[in-house]
DNA sequence: CGCCTAATTAGACATTCATCTAATCAAGCG
DNA sequence: CGCTTGATTAGATGAATGTCTAATTAGGCG
């Protein structure tokens, strides 16, 4: 169930140290954005934000489809959909065991979107 | 100029402490993520993502309209549509001082946005 | 005032996207 | 095997989006 997928970029081993190239340090390049693009487009979406959050929050870190679906008003291929979004972006990942299927979160991608956006002075309370 | 926008959401304002609730501390509402995907919605465009880091590289933290257009085999039209997005979205500010228009980063929002995606164990090392 | 440049707005158009229903694949069980 | 339940795929449809051209607003200057 992992590999049947295509995952599309391998951001996550693009930039080891993420941490020191956020946007305002140099102007990203058109080929950077492209690549981020894609990332930020996965997670802008309301039902994918909550999709996210309840499969990082959720026992284990992971969470079956069917627990996922039935915190929302909208059918099952419709949270399918969202699911293969996310996956494809790479910021999930999934296996079936027997009957039913679980995500988990992927949580490189997620820190160098963190990365990414955090402002220069966030670094200021290095010594503290 | 600074105020004849739609500030659509005062985000900023809305979690202070934005950095102990991240994504993965408890399951989004979703009030929460319909307030917060239009946010990522807004970063998640290549043109977006240059245009955020154009002017937050920009000599002084701002940057001048026509400095940006160049930058893009877009025309301005375009940009300024683009602009429009993130300035509605409450990433940037802009006011026009005589013939030029300047836009600067709101790094507030920016913030509330890192710390969202930042995973848990990112804190690990708090007393280092 | 009249003209030029900077920037935005208005409106059109093609593409992308979120959602649904119907159909299909996968696994367990009688 | 045939049925049931979990999950995905396929295809359709209406809404949102990115881009452009044309028109408009705003300011500076001769």
């Amino acid at each position: 169930m992992s590999n049947h997928g295509t995952a599309l970029i391998d951001v996550a081993a693009a930039e080891p140290g993420a941490c020191c190239a956020p946007l305002a340090c140099e102007p990203l390049s058109t080929g950077e954005a492209d690549e981020l693009a894609p990332l930020f487009k996965a997670i802008a979406d309301p039902v994918r934000l909550r999709l996210l959050s309840l499969i990082a929050c959720h026992d284990g870190g992971e969470a079956c489809v069917c627990d996922l679906t039935s915190a929302f008003e909208l059918t099952a291929p419709t949270i399918s959909h969202h699911l293969k979004v996310l996956r494809q972006a790479g910021l999930i990942d999934c296996e079936r065991r027997g009957t039913w299927v679980y995500y988990w979160i992927n949580p490189t991608v997620l820190t160098r979107l963190s990365a990414l956006l955090r402002p220069r002075q966030a670094f200021g309370a290095v010594e503290a």
